[in-house]
DNA sequence: ATTTAAATTAACTAATTGACGAACTCAATT
DNA sequence: AATTGAGTTCGTCAATTAGTTAATTTAAAT
């Protein structure tokens, strides 16, 4: 995870129409002064600042890499807030906020605060407490939903074959969700079927298959197909 | 897409222990010659050679900047198969194959072909025509559904957000194939709401709300609750 | 309006790079 | 056995970098 982040800075540095504002962006994002940055490398600010300007035109690559690392290192000793939240940002993505309270908050309370308009839900329940909240991105959670647009080519009368299936749920209820349907769904190598599936496939009149093949077969074989 | 790559290229040679072999690797991957390369930079071969073999300790950045962007601009000029194809597997990620068939190919030949086993669908359906397949990793295509399995923290009993929604069918449905509800789901700044989406909330009674406030708001108001 | 910290510039030196070309190794062809 | 092609090694040298110190400018804070 350090090593990822350090080669995409120096990744950028190197790349970038100028390098020294790409160097400060970092030395920046790490708020770190010109001045500390320099005694983590045992070098004079003015190294820093030269480097930051351009006055070198291409600087080594021992150089980025020291000073990548550097403000890696720096901020894995600070306990590695900047790396990680970094990642949240990349991996966690979905995910914005997550929060637990101490103690239960009315639902309706919590609309009020928020200045939330009901659209479903009325009486008592909005009296129920609940305990913490989660906010996610839905376009990047169901991103792959957009997927399905793309799962469609030229005819939908087609097959889609699923890999990497734990319960053949998830699928089952993207398809169902999704309003033009294939006439057959195949998970490759399922962990397990989750009865729902088969459910959903049955009301959406949909074939369900499994294969224990593994992509690469299942490619090669179809090649055949014209 | 191609700064991309040399990003990831030249952040690979500077921070590899040693940059000559990573080089090296990138020019077999572009089925460069030293000789190739040296003419597609306007030097001789000994000066690819030396970097390779790691001569210098600390080549410019300038050189590396050279070295990657004369790889991938060779690509492209031959049609850009490589750099594409270090896509096909990073971006297109979810999508393994498509492709379309000429002409129908009825569903029982296909799935016997695979060795495919029904788990559900029978009778003359089976005798459909199919014109295409697409092969997925569902696991990172519905990837994001593993993110519901984030989504609920120490109690079930919460509210969830969502962000970016369009409809809003699509978290709805997400939901309800989940095994775990939350009581409330709000909507931030939703473009639309689709009617099943109300239509899913009363199923699963889960309180749904829309809100016009953005995430930072929200963040902010519910710092408060305790 | 002063003071202070941070950043920039300049002048200089030792070490290193970027490039060449010639000689050399090592497999494959022919 | 001779030839070709790809890659390696190395001496050489002008150009550039990595670093220093010291002076100067800019930006924030008192």
């Amino acid at each position: 995870m350090q090593k990822q982040l350090t080669r995409r800075m120096a990744g950028e540095i190197v790349i970038s129409e100028k390098p020294g504002d790409t160097l400060k962006k970092w030395r920046n994002i790490f708020k770190l002064s010109q001045k500390n940055l320099a005694s983590l490398l045992n070098v004079k600010p003015s190294v820093v600042c030269d480097f930051e300007k351009g006055r070198r035109a291409s600087p080594g690559i021992g150089t980025v890499r020291k000073f990548v690392e550097a403000m890696v290192e720096y901020d894995k000793a600070q306990g590695g807030k900047i790396v990680s939240s970094m990642f949240a940002k990349d991996n966690n993505n979905a995910v914005y906020d997550i929060r637990e309270f101490n103690t239960g908050t009315a639902i309706d309370k919590l609309i009020k605060e928020i200045d939330g308009e009901i659209l479903s839900g009325n009486g008592d329940i909005l009296e129920r407490p609940i305990y913490g909240y989660t906010i996610v991105d839905s376009l990047k959670a169901i991103t792959t939903f957009n997927v399905f647009g793309d799962l469609y080519g030229w005819s939908n009368e087609r097959a889609i074959f699923f890999s990497g299936v734990h319960f053949g749920r998830s699928p089952m209820i993207a398809i169902r969700a999704h309003p033009v349907k294939p006439r057959v769904v195949i998970y490759i190598k399922p962990k397990a079927i989750d009865k729902l599936a088969t459910k959903l496939a049955e009301m959406e009149r949909i074939v369900l298959v499994k294969t224990e093949l593994d992509e690469d077969e299942i490619v090669r074989i179809l090649k055949k197909f014209n």
